[in-house]
DNA sequence: ATAATATATGCGTCTATGCGCAGCTAAGCA
DNA sequence: TGCTTAGCTGCGCATAGACGCATATATTAT
């Protein structure tokens, strides 16, 4: 069983969950900054969590130049379709916030790529400048 | 999302899962010696593991005499139906062994009550004789 | 009353895990 | 060749949780 108590332990943190729903729901691929944007947890942190989140088949990445894109994985088994509608069953009210930052934030996007870093400065784990 | 990530955690445990998905198959509600039986887990645990579900909102408990009888609880929302429906998606290879031993335990009852305490005695936290 | 029995629980220990900090890697640009 | 920037990771700390043991509680039987 432990590989099913491990997809359920991935989605036992607030962050995680909110990270898999809000990729549900954007219908589109993410990148980490995007990611730190929106959740506006710290960048070390959701890239603990998406790293995780991969680790345990939720979700693939991609690379593209200095971004990385997270998706949710294409979910094979009867069970992790299930899960993954239960996610998305969670009442909007709880990941409203969420939707507006990230709605907010692809703003920045340029032919649908995302062209710049976090750009709520506190979130970086040290100041670059 | 606490509220929700709280039911994930309670399910990120091997035998907590084995519990639930045995009560879901079974159909009826079982009494905490039948879970030990079933299950091969010392008492002590299988007790502290269908009391955190009960805190969970994932079972209910009735008493009768000696015995506590748990089952499902029925789920009100979306999310914990889906979840169920999740649970009782994992292939039965993963829960073959529990069943038989289940099967085997409930030939026991009489008029379909539970008159008999944990039988391998191995699995009492003290030996009582 | 006393004993037996089904279940629950307090405590100590061990392990797992999330967080913050710092530093590392990799990719693009001056 | 450096510098900047997006993302990753190792380390230490603090906390949470699972387990085993012993014992407590509650209900029935003698």
């Amino acid at each position: 069983m432990e590989e099913y108590t491990q997809i359920f332990k991935t989605l036992s943190d607030p962050t995680r969950l909110r990270i898999l729903r809000l990729l549900l729901d954007a219908g589109k691929e993410l990148c980490v900054c995007e990611l730190v944007d929106s959740l506006e947890e710290p960048q070390y942190n959701v890239s603990k969590h998406v790293t995780a989140m991969r680790a345990a088949g939720l979700l693939k990445s991609r690379k593209e130049g200095r971004w990385v894109y997270y998706s949710p994985r294409d979910a094979n088994g009867e069970f992790l379709k299930l899960l993954s509608r239960a996610v998305e069953a969670i009442p909007a009210v709880h990941v409203k916030h969420d939707r507006t930052e990230l709605r907010k934030r692809l703003r920045l996007r340029e032919g649908g790529k995302c062209l710049t870093g976090v750009q709520k400065e506190h979130l970086l784990g040290k100041v670059t400048g």
